[in-house]
DNA sequence: GCTGCGATTATC
DNA sequence: ATAATCGCAGCG
């Protein structure tokens, strides 16, 4: 049985487990019209990138490649991976897939809010929320906005030119 | 112990 | 087009 609460046209379901241990593209696209939850602030998300260690040269992950950072990226799918980038900004990923499988989606935009390290700012997220479970009571996932496939662009990821083939990779996912 | 650079952003 | 700014991977 299941009962859907809805507060105004949100859906207020929490993502289980089970949203996040699927695989990375389907995640990442699925992830577009969800409510991010976090310090008692609420984001629609708005545009993701899909990062797949095993095969993907843009990943820190990359060839299953373990070190301090990416261990976070081995979880089980659901956990935030949050790290430092260029000495000064945040970036947060919601970790995808089963445990031992290094992948992850970047959260590149919310609502009014365009860039990784800007989300972070907006929402208050820093290294501290590194590791942290989204199937919890604080930090959690929503439902939210049902999303047509029509209104969802693909195209590139961002800033990646460095990673040969995998720069051309269609893995970035948008709305409006 | 050094060196170089990055899934970025603000500003020239 | 470029500076800001630092954790850390790679090297040896």
């Amino acid at each position: 049985m299941i009962f859907l609460r809805r507060k105004e046209n949100w859906i207020v379901k929490k993502l289980d487990r089970n949203f996040y241990l699927r695989p990375t593209l389907e995640v990442a696209k699925d992830l577009l019209g969800k409510v991010f939850v976090i310090n008692g602030k609420r984001a629609i998300i708005t545009e993701t990138e899909a990062y797949i260690g095993p095969i993907d040269k843009a990943c820190h992950a990359y060839g299953y490649k373990r070190t301090k950072r990416t261990e976070t990226m081995f979880l089980p799918g659901g956990h935030l991976y949050v790290y430092m980038i260029y000495g000064m900004h945040y970036c947060m990923n919601i970790v995808t897939e089963r445990e031992g499988e290094p992948c992850a989606v970047l959260i590149r935009g919310i609502e009014g809010v365009s860039g990784p390290g800007r989300v972070c700012k907006a929402l208050g997220v820093t290294k501290e929320h590194d590791r942290t479970d989204l199937i919890s009571d604080e930090i959690y996932v929503e439902e939210g906005i049902p999303v047509k496939e029509e209104d969802i662009s693909i195209g590139k990821r961002i800033n990646i030119d460095y990673a040969k083939e995998a720069k051309d990779f269609l893995w970035r996912f948008s709305i409006e």
